[in-house]
DNA sequence: TATTGTTATACTCTATAACTATA
DNA sequence: TATAGTTATAGAGTATAACAATA
């Protein structure tokens, strides 16, 4: 068998936005089995519902920068798994979103998971450079 | 018409795994419109394969952290727009990999596009900062 | 007329399993 | 037996367009 090939890195290592998603991806890489099967974007929603609850669809689509046809789908499976609960608004063409008993029990857990997931994140970086860190990522992002 | 309702964060800001998928969001935002069509993920493999001429399929999927199955669709549309080239290899199980002179000239296109990218992006940043961010970045990223 | 939630549909990116040809 | 490329298939996650109910 011929040796596997060496591969030389390119032009990739000294761009910012490559480095970004290298660095996403590691920190996301073991998120989902780390917080009983919700991904990281689950999550976000359920942290955005918990902080404010009865928020309609298409205001939570528009906070997570998302067609609010996309939320459906992603709602009806909160739903199912008994997350969330849908109340029909004062204005009736809206549905108003809560978490349930069990959402804010699954989010307490997963939230005690993420803290984890940080330390496990920031054991390379001292506390200024994580300050440091997260600074600089908000130059970058609005 | 109610006044849209004003969401509150949530606890997510404070976490650099959040912040680091903004940023990432942020700066990939506007990257396809900005070099013809072309992914991220397309141009890393363009400047891969440009790095190392010759590359079989397996190995390059393996460099992008790709299943070799996923390398075979994007293989074909990059050989179908006439920028790379497959030629059977010595070993007659493998794929050669090279760039067309097509593939160089658009990768060539795409790569001061980037550079255009990368400046808009560290606008906000000093070289000092910039230099930094990459830092830590790779301190977090293997 | 405009908005909300919904459906139908489609596209991108990814993976797993099984096939073939070669080694 | 093991590997490289391929195919069939499926699953996330996303979007656009059109529809009914409601404002």
């Amino acid at each position: 068998m011929a040796p596997k090939q060496i591969l030389a890195p390119g032009a990739l290592p000294g761009l910012l936005g490559y480095r970004l998603r290298l660095a996403q991806q590691a920190v996301f890489r073991d998120f989902a089995a780390s917080v009983h099967g919700l991904s990281p974007g689950r999550v976000g929603l359920l942290i955005l519902i918990d902080a404010n609850p009865g928020v309609t669809q298409s205001r939570l689509a528009e906070a997570a920068r998302r067609d609010r046809s996309t939320m459906v789908g992603v709602l009806d499976q909160l739903e199912g798994r008994g997350l969330i609960e849908r109340r029909r608004g004062e204005d009736r063409r809206t549905n108003g979103l809560w978490l349930t008993r069990a959402g804010r029990a699954l989010l307490a857990r997963a939230l005690r998971a993420i803290a984890v997931h940080e330390r496990r994140i920031a054991t390379r970086l001292s506390a200024a450079e994580r300050r440091q860190l997260l600074a600089l990522l908000g130059k970058i992002a609005a």
